[in-house]
DNA sequence: CACTCCTTAT
């Protein structure tokens, strides 16, 4: 018995047994994933008398605070029980609640740092900064600008770099400039943050003068700067960006891919699409699942539903935005079927369907007049995978039903729908209006949706359409006069046709082509050629009716007539016709184009602001429902 | 022991 008294004399081990111990502790520590694993971590470190202790607690603070799976309230807890909590620790809590969108939090946390008497470090100014910015705490912010000052960071980039973010997101547009230009040593950050800032205001020609300013530029300004023309609708300010770019013989990398291929997109730009993927897939550029994504997209929205799928399909690893962006382009082609074994496809390969998956698929079933498969799908994606319809789905709901002509139930719909239906939602019940020609109704709901969205000029439009159906011309004229009153102006319309790589534009009317002479020339041929075949302008009422193209244009010159003119003049007999239009679709160009489609055995794709049109053999793919 | 900028879609 006493030989258990007696210590069992152990070799020396270098480290003393309490730090291996500790050692061993911190990194099991860095290695756990979830609450109840760091909690038997904390409680060994703890056992080992360091619950006192700022090092080990950080670490622990450190997971709780701020990681996903992490506890806030229970890093609070910890922080209390220290005695002198270090910088680093506050820095950690105050990141936390900056993470939690506890903004307010976040400051506050900060101020009582300083009445602990706790130095602020280069890490914690930036944090208040974002916290400030992010709760558009203006006069905050302005103080810890001071602070940045006061504590000697003015020369920290990080700190800079930050207040130029919320002076940008203040609006504060000199403000922010003047601390790009004090900075001792200016960084890609500083530069873009103040580029995408001045862009997203819409202020074109200051972002610009930020990038020209730069003398060593980074494929990152050249990215921030095109993607600022791509956001502003400036593709060919962007395009032009890009050549300039190339000339200089910047690298073309990812995110610059995917800012072109979004200026393709919305252009209509097909064979520059193109061009931007083979090059991704020459320069082995990180085909991620955004780039994917873009890709994706690109070819459906200009018009390439097969090259789409033979995209999509042929990808190593699909994310979700990938199957939800190919179902949306399989929707806007109305592909409901197609769209609907997509969704059994993505289920059958274990990918959970999300939110937008329903959106688009709900979406697909709307423009294809897939009645009962809509209906099933708005209470299967609850029944199956919990997802609870959102603002979204009911606008799908009401869009799918109207267009069906169930008038009454879209009406109920939105009447018991458990939020107040949007301008989304209220917009699809006014379209369905149109098309059914349903007066009552869509007056009612036509001056709600002005209302909710004054400036949309598409919104008048829409209502003085109905009127102009009912013949009731004082009342167009009354819609003509608010809008002139309030000062909203319709958008010019414009179609685009790209034909061997170069897009052309054309706008109602416009008369500044090269070759107008010949285009025009060319409409009155064919408008010719198809009213032997049936055509007959829509020309009732028109003196009255307000288009969405510009009216003091003759209908027969909308820029869709123009676009289909120029493309049947440059391109051989048969091939496709591929226009992109900013607008819908005019009743009257559709039924020119589907008679032109006909006589001059041409296949007519054209993506309107909405969808796609496919002319073939006098048809529409969309079945006349658009 | 750590922080900020440029990319897609609905």
């Amino acid at each position: 018995m006493a030989s258990i008294l007696h210590v069992i004399p152990t070799p020396q081990s270098p480290a003393s047994p309490k730090t291996k111990t500790l050692g061993t502790l911190l990194r099991g520590l860095a290695s756990c994933s979830t609450m109840s694993e760091l909690k038997q971590f904390h409680a060994q470190i703890i056992k080992l008398g360091l619950s006192c202790d700022n090092d080990a607690m950080g670490r622990v603070i450190k997971f709780c605070a701020t990681l996903e799976s992490g506890d806030l309230n229970y890093a609070l807890q910890v922080f209390d029980k220290l005695p002198n909590p270090d910088t680093f620790i506050y820095n950690t809590i105050i990141r936390g609640y900056l993470q939690s969108q506890l903004l307010k939090e976040s400051v506050l946390f900060y101020s009582q740092m300083l009445e602990c008497s706790v130095s602020p470090n280069n890490f914690t100014l930036p944090l208040v900064i974002r916290a400030c910015c992010m709760d558009n705490a203006v006069e905050e912010g302005k103080q810890i600008h001071g602070h940045v000052i006061k504590f000697g960071f003015g020369f920290d980039k990080f700190s800079q770099n930050n207040l130029i973010h919320m002076y940008v997101n203040f609006h504060f547009l000199e403000e922010a400039k003047r601390v790009l230009d004090n900075m001792y040593e200016k960084d890609d950050v500083s530069w873009t943050t103040l580029i995408s800032g001045f862009a997203q205001l819409g202020y074109l020609a200051e972002a610009f003068r930020v990038f020209d300013s730069i003398s060593e530029k980074s494929s990152v300004c050249w990215n921030a700067m095109i993607s600022a023309y791509v956001h502003n609708n400036q593709f060919h300010q962007a395009f032009a960006l890009f050549e300039r770019m190339m000339s200089e013989d910047v690298v073309i990398d990812k995110f610059i891919a995917a800012s072109m291929l979004s200026a393709c997109t919305r252009l209509g730009a097909l064979k520059q699409g193109e061009w931007i993927v083979e090059q991704v897939e020459k320069s082995r550029i990180d085909l991620d699942s955004k780039l994917a994504t873009t890709i994706i997209d690109m070819y459906c929205k200009c018009g390439c539903l097969d090259k789409a799928l033979q995209f999509f399909k042929g990808l190593r690893r699909k994310g979700i935005s990938s199957w939800n962006c190919m179902i949306g382009g399989l929707a806007m082609h109305g592909k409901g079927e197609a769209a609907i074994e997509l969704l059994k496809e993505m289920e059958s390969e274990r990918v959970a369907p999300d939110y937008i998956t329903f959106v688009n698929l709900l979406s697909a079933c709307a423009h294809s007049g897939l009645i009962e498969e809509g209906k099933h799908y708005f209470h299967y994606m609850k029944e199956a995978y919990g997802i609870e319809p959102g603002m979204e789905h009911y606008g799908c709901l009401v869009d799918l039903l109207g267009r069906a002509g169930l008038l009454e139930e879209a009406r109920n719909i939105v009447k018991e729908m458990p939020m107040n239906a949007d301008v989304g939602v209220l917009g699809a019940l006014l379209g369905a209006c149109r098309i059914h020609k349903n007066i009552e109704l869509g007056e009612i709901i036509g001056k709600q949706v002005i209302e909710l969205e004054p400036q949309n000029s598409g919104r008048y439009v829409l209502l003085a359409n109905l009127y102009a159906y009912a013949g009731r011309w004082e009342d167009v004229a009354n819609i003509r006069k608010l809008m002139n009153d309030r000062g909203v102006k319709k958008a010019p319309g414009f179609s685009v046709v790209e034909l061997e790589g170069v897009v052309s534009e054309f706008t109602a009317g416009g008369r500044t082509h090269p070759q107008a002479k010949e285009i025009y020339a060319k409409v009155n041929e064919m408008l010719d050629c198809i009213k032997s075949a049936g055509y007959v302008p829509d020309s009732d009422g028109l003196q009255q009716d307000i288009d969405e193209e510009e009216r003091e244009n003759p209908l027969y010159y909308h820029s869709e007539k123009l676009a289909i003119a120029f493309g049947l003049l440059k391109t051989k007999p048969g091939a496709v016709l591929r226009i992109t239009k900013n607008l819908r679709v005019c009743k009257d160009c559709h039924q020119a184009s589907k008679l032109i489609s006909k006589v001059y055995d041409r296949e007519i794709i054209v993506r309107d602001r909405n969808r796609f049109h496919h002319f073939k053999d006098g048809e529409c793919s969309c079945k006349d429902y658009w």
